[in-house]
DNA sequence: TGTACATCAGTGAACGCGCGTTCACTGATGTAC
DNA sequence: TGTACATCAGTGAACGCGCGTTCACTGATGTAC
């Protein structure tokens, strides 16, 4: 027990038989795995070694290996929910003018890709793992789709944008930031240099908000 | 031999020792796997197999895998610029005008979004699996990237965009289209209605479209 | 035109690996009396 | 307050699987003479 201690466990450093709160311990192992390693790497046998326990311990607190993964997917999306919300919160524009609330969707859209460039793992981990379609209980202020239609209707009560042009502007505006962000990150143009990258995150960023 | 032929050999009836063209075969038949099932199941045994080959066979042909995959990739790239040009040629619309070139564009990136979700197998393995950054030597018809330049470019002769505005429009044009297409097969979006997908496209082509 | 031989393109068997998962178990904990 | 016992949360060993890859091999092909 002290040898599994001293060498294994990284979390606590008595370990008793019995973990305390195992189930947090594998998300949070989970987490730092699929950080350095995306989601693919998120193993049973690894989580598991890294909180200090037995493969087979995680079964008394996942179905399986997918519920496991599921878990940690969620902590993902509220990470980059957060990094949104504190790049809002740095946002010195007033929030009632319809050009505070144009800058606020770029500034969200903007953290959305610094999200995917700066801890690609973990926006990997979050848009591949999620079971898709299921509701993952996140609360809305840790939910990015809640985040981004939040801004939208605060673009249509400042009169920026009209309301007919409301519907649907969640899917374009979504999916201009998301698809850069993809193909800078997994996709083609990862040998992007840093001047390509930031054009190409300006144009796509700028061509999306001006054609809402 | 004969049995081998009858049960496994899906591509010739009579097989010889030698295959003749196994490397083809090869290619073809991981193109049916990942079609039906994604990239990850493009499997040196599952491959060899459908050719009605042992699986080593493949080692005369490509050095690993990767390589195998890697080639088939890239012709579900030829794949999905072919569905562009096809349906660019069913363009009734006169090419030279800018209404024309616009159209053109809006025609390319439907396409796109179609061959996303008809043909999901391919096109997740054209983007999951081509070795990054390389140059896979498509011929510009049959490269989606270069099809889009050339849009692009398009555009700017018949005065449709300012020539200060061409510099990183591929970027903003690709990443919406891309970005829908891949919310939409493999992302949070795959659950959406038929009705809620056509308004989630129409918006995004729109607004790119509008916003370049 | 026939034969020797190098080369090419396959075969069959096996290796080692990492994985998810299951089994029977045991140590620790908490609760009823 | 002390003890019996159910329950909980771990362990250790093993299973079976599919995978990429390697080895020594052999059948087929083409070419020089």
């Amino acid at each position: 027990v002290y040898i599994r201690t001293i060498t294994e466990d990284v979390y606590n450093v008595n370990m008793p038989y019995h973990h305390g709160n195992l189930r947090e311990a594998l998300i949070e192992a989970g987490l730092a795995t699929a950080r350095a390693e995306g989601p693919e790497a998120v193993v049973l046998r690894v989580v598991t070694r890294a909180a200090g326990v037995s493969p087979n311990a995680a079964y008394r607190h996942f179905a399986d290996r997918d519920e496991l993964l599921g878990a940690v997917a969620g902590r993902c999306m509220e990470k980059l929910a957060e990094l949104i919300e504190t790049r809002l919160a740095e946002d010195p524009s007033e929030p009632g003018s319809p050009k505070g609330a144009w800058n606020a969707l770029t500034i969200a859209g903007r953290a959305y890709i610094e999200f995917a460039l700066t801890e690609t793992g973990w926006f990997k981990t979050a848009f591949g793992s999620l079971v898709l379609g299921e509701d993952h209980d996140l609360p809305d202020s840790k939910d990015p789709y809640a985040i981004l239609n939040r801004l939208l209707d605060d673009l249509v009560t400042s009169r920026a944008l009209p309301v007919e042009r409301r519907p649907g502007a969640e899917y374009a505006a979504w999916a201009s930031v998301h698809g850069i962000a993809t193909l800078l990150t997994e996709g083609p143009l990862v040998r992007l240099t840093e001047e390509e990258r930031r054009c190409a995150i300006d144009r796509t960023v700028g061509a999306v908000i001006f054609g809402l």
